[in-house]
DNA sequence: GCGGTTCTGGACCGAATGGGCCATAACGAG
DNA sequence: CTCGTTATGGCCCATTCGGTCCAGAACCGC
């Protein structure tokens, strides 16, 4: 019927998504966002709306990756408590510190607009609900797997799980030591699961 | 000798914090400083500098505030315990939730700014390694007390809680609703801190 | 009361912002 | 090949941004 797109709209999502991670939200200019998806402003602006638009849609497609790579982890791990410890120790992997010192591009946006933008905020609710949901649901397989004490809430157990694993990405966004951050996150396992710290 | 100044500097200090908190940093325009603390351009300029060295300011005295209320609280703590369980639960503790949605403004500005103004960053890692420090004589504290295992380190066990309150302090910030909130709060106070959660 | 100095707040500036618009190009259907 | 449709990207605009500057006001010591 008529010309077709040249770009690929995931890959300028990624790319979006990537500028507004780096930058934050405020401080990513239009510009910024032309340059990083190499699109001209009508094109950018006639497929995906204006700047906030633009956002929460790859606010919501980081999300949804998140989630889903979650639950593969779930499903792929041999043991339930292997998916919660890789969750908790996630944030201090990398010896680097580079990947810990980027953050978590939902943690960064929920602390810069909660406030402003309630989108944002209901968008943090709503993954951080389903991660504790996957989280509860990996602890009920470790209970099952001797790897959690019976009379140990799984619920209860995922969300200070989930609690612990928003505090080392917190922590590592300040750009602390990768040695100090591990040893937290060490600290921290060792204390919620036993059974996932050796 | 000349003229005295009509404001109160500290007071001028709390109105912008104020307005950061509230907005972020980028996306509180210098009008809204202006109209927060109620000066003129010239004056607000020529008392602190730009935006961006007033922001400093305004955040390491928020920083140095808090320090300083720690402290005092472990000083006059009943017992070491005590202070460390109020530090936890403290992000959950209003009710109507209004505090925790506000969340911290180091920790919201390290989220948004960490990757661009290192100043930032560096303040977070001071104030996370004083509190480190503030907590983890209030554990050895405890330790004495009898509130903490003796075999349990209280450097490490520090570390562990101070991820756990950030972890709550960015959960708070999302919105989530009290109740929930305060269960997380007690799930993992419960599991770092046995002893403090009656 | 006077002089000198500092404070004050608004006028002003250039730059950059987010967003609207449109002439043109590229394509598929017929 | 032609036509209608849609993507494209650069041009334009009003607004707002952070920051500078200055004329006048306010105050102190003398």
């Amino acid at each position: 019927m008529a010309r077709p797109r040249k770009f690929d709209e995931e890959r300028v999502l990624l790319a979006v998504r990537d500028a507004f991670w780096d930058k934050g939200y405020a401080a990513t200019s239009l510009d910024d966002l032309l340059q990083a998806s190499g699109l001209g402003k009508g094109s950018l602006y006639g497929a995906f709306g204006d700047k906030h638009t633009l956002f929460l849609r790859a606010l919501r497609d980081y999300d949804n990756t998140n989630l889903l790579a979650l639950r593969e982890s779930l499903e792929s791990a041999a043991r339930g408590i292997d998916m919660v410890r890789d969750f908790v120790l996630g944030p201090a992997a990398d010896p680097t510190g580079a990947v810990s010192r980027r953050g978590c591009l939902l943690a960064n946006s929920n602390a810069e607009l909660a406030a402003s933008t309630p989108e944002v905020a209901a968008e943090a609710r709503r993954s951080y609900d389903a991660i504790t949901a996957i989280l509860t649901e990996a602890l009920e397989r470790a209970r099952r797997e001797g790897d959690l004490a019976p009379d140990a809430d799984p619920a209860d157990t995922a969300r200070a799980v989930l609690v612990a694993q928003l505090g080392l990405v917190a922590l590592g966004r300040t750009g602390e030591a990768p040695d100090t951050l591990a040893a937290a996150a060490r600290s921290v396992l060792t204390r919620l699961l036993p059974a996932a710290a050796r």
